[in-house]
DNA sequence: AGATGCAATGAGATCGATCTCATTTATTAG
DNA sequence: CTAATAAATGAGATCGATCTCATTGCATCT
């Protein structure tokens, strides 16, 4: 690969005017800045990046680092990311963490000595994460998206998900229902899954409703119907139910409907995440929308604050109720409407 | 941040010993390998990659640039790949392209001043694409993901499309469908979508059918009903369709049902790609699955294998064909049966 | 003891671009 | 036509790690 001196060689000019050329055209005669262009053309140089970062002590880089791509709510946020980032000229370092304390700490300590020029993390629990405590220590940027804030010290991007679990719950009240449950993940493992939790708590008690206790799947994105069955059975039985994830919401869907039951008929299922896919499936995924796009965008661009050395306190990022046909009126209510 | 010169002044070594300390410890005394991992210590001192990249002429950085990845397809091979190489110490630059062609030379022009140690790309249309007619006179190793190899002349990893189509449309017929059409977006505008689409033909030809001309959708991803309705009536009415990828097929589904079609009752809905969350809705999407896993990690495996200098010609990988709920008996047959 | 050999270390160049500062060349004023 | 000033260019250092080659130090052998 041909470097500005073999082009400044081929031009008779010194490396210094070759590089002044294209860095800072105004200074190099128009005749010799001809020549340099030319000659650059011939051997077909291309500017090494490498070079210029070691010398600018910048890489115009972001590491980013997500637990997985699987889920189409990462996915969609770093889609908008890299449309963002590439508009201003940075490029993304993308790595995925499977929620594993070890393999955030390598990636992490991996994009410090690749000298990322700030880090836009994800991680499972940002009060108590040894990544963020090492963190702290370093003065590369680093902003947390979809984490709540907390007491973590970063900034961070995502909505409101207390506020945001607890407008879920109310609308299902509105709609008249009572025995509204929460469907999570294993251990409710995440701080966001906590979060929803807790908003779907404080709507319920606010409504005089009993809160329920939290029902369990096996896993993080697929549902089981055993774990739920049991809460679907008696006079008590649930029917709403507001899932932590979409990925959850929509399997949970297809198992309800697989095992007979009616969508929203015999359940009401809600999903918290709004990806694109939910508004396609019939029924359509009634959830929370997070505002995936504008939170990578926002993302990009408040870390890009953050490394021009602003001070940066971002506010929650607006969500919305997308409504649904997997959410219905109660069957309690339907057949006292219909007696009226 | 601490370089190393500062460790071996700590130290009290040389430069040369400090590096040895670490990338050849054998060649170091041990007592004064302590003072150098020690003086590292205290100094919190971090290897600069773009320093060792930079003299070692290599980045272990690999090139990604994919179409979108608000498409699962996508999102779900990059997943691999990004644990396929970090497992071998590499890292990913991602990028998307939105099949925009101008984009799509930005982007690989950006990699390449970035000195990628490789690329791996998916393109709108690799026979015709001006960013791999760029690219062929670059030593930089390429490699195609999802695009046939056609003349292109790098190799490509992804299924067989055309047999994949082939087998999906014998299989619909097997289960006596007979007017059987293929759905995509505007303009066929993938070289994968066309041979899809002569995959089917041939399957039909073959099994003395008529192939159906393209239903053509507005939008890549997502189906518009009344596009398809014309060929949903009269005596001459499909039965079943293939779509060329899931998105287009789940949100045709929705479609349907939302206007009050059964599926598979009215039509039977394929898919192809076979992302993940196919499998979980209801009905469940039958379609041919493409190993996107398999496909991520073999491409960064062979890119690998192409960086190291070896000739790489990867044969095409097995694709499945998963049966789902979204394929049943042609109503026709059925009655038939019935009669029996 | 002197020579031979190996182990351990250091000095300096290198990767490619860019910045500072000095120097040369061109321009304008007097 | 020369002095003063501005414009254009070059020499060399720098970013941080690593490699080559030379040198020092120590031990072994005769």
């Amino acid at each position: 690969m041909a470097d500005l001196l073999s082009v400044a060689k081929l031009a008779g000019v010194s490396r210094a005017t070759a590089a002044r050329a294209f860095s800072n055209p105004d200074l190099v005669r128009p005749a010799t800045r001809e020549r340099v262009f030319n000659a650059a053309q011939q051997l077909a140089f291309r500017p090494n990046k490498v070079a210029q970062q070691l010398r600018s002590q910048a890489t115009q880089m972001i590491g980013v680092m997500v637990p997985s791509l699987d889920n189409p709510v990462f996915a969609e946020q770093l889609q908008a990311m890299e449309v963002a980032a590439r508009a201003s000229g940075y490029s993304l370092i993308v790595t995925t963490s499977e929620y594993s304390p070890s393999r955030e700490g390598d990636i992490v300590e991996e994009m410090l000595r690749q000298r990322v020029d700030g880090l836009v993390l994800t991680v499972a629990e940002a009060d108590s994460s040894a990544v963020l405590e090492k963190l702290r220590l370093e003065k590369t940027p680093c902003l947390l998206v979809y984490n709540p804030p907390g007491n973590s010290g970063f900034p961070s991007i995502g909505v409101d998900n207390r506020a945001a679990s607890a407008d879920a719950t109310r609308y299902l009240i509105t709609l008249g229902h009572q025995r509204i449950g929460m469907v999570a993940g294993p251990l409710l493992q995440s701080d966001r899954a906590r979060q929803r939790f807790d908003g779907y708590c404080h709507a319920m008690r606010e409504a005089g409703l009993i809160a329920r206790p939290l029902v369990e799947m096996t896993r993080h994105t697929q549902a089981d119907l055993k774990s739920l069955t049991p809460a679907l059975q008696g006079p008590e039985a649930l029917s709403a139910v507001i899932c932590t994830n979409d990925l959850l919401a929509i399997s949970l869907m297809g198992e309800l409907q697989r095992a007979g039951f009616n969508v929203p008929g015999d359940l009401s299922v809600m999903g918290f995440d709004g990806i694109a896919l939910g508004k396609h499936l019939y029924p359509s995924l009634c959830t929370i929308e997070q505002p995936r796009a504008d939170i990578g965008r926002t993302a990009v661009h408040t870390l890009l604050a953050m490394i021009r050395g602003e001070k940066c306190t971002p506010a929650p990022l607006p969500h919305a109720l997308r409504k649904g046909e997997s959410v219905g009126i109660p069957a309690s209510r339907k057949s006292t409407l219909s007696t009226l």
